[in-house]
DNA sequence: GCCAACGTTGGC
DNA sequence: GCCAACGTTGGC
C-alpha cells in the first residue's frame, strides 16, 4: 500500500465532483515526475486530495481504481494516466497553513515543491494528515 | 552540454 | 493580478 497526495483546482475539477461521479480519468498530467509517481500507483493506494488555488486545503481522501494507462488527452508524448475514486472526505479541510506549520509535513512535496502535482506520502505524513483531519478511515 | 528565455503553476 | 519558482525548450 502507497500513499499519495493529488492536486486539483476545484473549480475544474473538485472533490465533491469526484464523489457524485464515483469514478474519473486521472488525465493530462504534463511533467516527468508527476507522471512517474502516476506510474508507481497501484490498484487501492490512498490519496490525500488537496484543492490548489480556491481553498488551499486537503478535503478528502480518493483511492486508485485503475493502474495507468496511456493517457488519450494527449497529443503527443509519452504520457499515462490512472482511474480515481473517492473514499470520503475529511472530516475537516487541513488547509495549507496548518501543514506548512506542521513539522512532521516538513518533507512533502507540497511544501518543498509546490509545483508538483502528484506526490509520494510516507505513512506517517498520510496518517498525521488525517489525525489532523480528525478523520478515521 | 550549457544556459538564457520562455511558459506554467500556484500562493499571496 | 502579480510574481516567484520551477520545468522545458532551443540556440550556440
Amino acid at each position: 500500500m502507497n500513499y499519495w497526495l493529488i492536486k486539483s483546482e476545484p473549480d475544474v475539477f473538485s472533490f465533491e465532483q469526484l464523489c457524485q461521479d464515483g469514478r474519473t480519468r486521472w488525465d493530462g498530467v504534463r511533467n516527468y515526475q508527476a507522471r512517474n509517481n502516476l506510474r508507481a500507483m497501484r490498484a487501492g493506494d490512498l490519496c490525500i486530495y488537496y484543492h490548489s488555488n480556491i481553498g488551499l486545503a486537503a478535503v478528502g481522501i480518493a483511492t486508485v481504481l485503475q493502474e495507468y494507462y496511456p493517457d488519450p488527452t494527449a497529443e503527443s508524448g509519452d504520457w499515462s494516466c490512472v482511474d480515481m475514486g473517492p473514499v470520503k472526505p475529511l472530516q475537516r479541510a487541513v488547509t495549507l497553513a496548518e501543514i506548512k506549520s506542521n513539522p512532521e509535513l516538513g518533507n512533502i512535496g507540497l511544501v518543498r515543491n509546490p509545483r508538483l502535482s502528484v506526490m509520494p506520502l510516507t505513512f506517517d505524513e498520510f496518517s498525521t494528515l488525517l489525525r489532523m483531519s480528525g478523520t478515521q478511515l
